[in-house]
DNA sequence: ATCTATCTACGAATAATTTCGTAGTAAACA
DNA sequence: TGTTTACTACGAAATTATTCGTAGATAGAT
């Protein structure tokens, strides 16, 4: 299933600091926006029970882990955008990006690496 | 402002077959789902208030034009999913796609070129 | 002239998302 | 021990998106 954007959110936070209590994940969302502590907490409790979080009652506050990864996560989220955006154009996103100049230079220089070592397999 | 799923629905029939009649639109989108044709109506009625369509009233069956062009809409749509999805980094994004072969070969040719393009400017 | 089909406008139900307040409980502290 | 602090659970309000039914008007057909 889908993470909605608020659960995006978590999520990222999850995944670049691992397995986090309500309190540290609710700490690191103010930085950028404000939030109120329950509603960060509401929404872990709703990702927990939609299967995209594990949690650790142990001690008093639940630490919590994010058992979907970014990867798959990421995927999902191409395929549903590429299909509403683009129409299921994957190709016209990545020239959309790529006119947009979107990426540095060592980006694109990265991006160019990988499509050669794509056209060698295929 | 970002068109919903919805909308982005009416905006890909208009962009493909040009301004046309609720009728027109409803008769398209039936093809891929179900939709009531009150609720196509409907929805081009807020669009139109929205800004997204103009609208002719000539005709007793008024015609809408979508007034946001194609590539104006999708750079913000892929804008936002950047953010949301990946975080602000376009080339993490632009690997995602490579890398699940979600383009063609040709496709992957043609991005190539452009690069190469790129990289002359730059 | 009447009936039928087609159109718009509008209200409202439903669903999904986001938000936060309140209550209850346990821990930490003075 | 009593008070303050920190945590979870839960309900529910507010918002946004989607859906369609009904009413009223107009055009076209009989």
């Amino acid at each position: 299933m889908k993470p909605t954007d608020s659960e995006l959110e978590i999520l990222h936070v999850l995944w670049a600091n691992g397995p986090s209590t309500v309190r540290q994940v609710h700490e690191k969302l103010s930085q950028s926006r404000d939030i109120g502590y329950t509603t960060a907490l509401k929404l872990m409790q709703i990702m927990h029970e939609k299967g995209f979080l594990s949690r650790d009652e142990e001690a008093r506050s639940h630490t919590y882990t994010a058992i979907v990864s970014e990867e798959d996560t990421q995927r999902g989220l191409v395929d549903r955008f590429v299909e509403t955006a683009f129409r299921g154009s994957a190709s016209k996103l990545v020239m959309q990006i790529l006119g947009q100049h979107k990426a540095s230079r060592e980006e694109l220089d990265e991006i160019k690496k990988l499509l050669n070592d794509l056209n060698r397999d295929s």
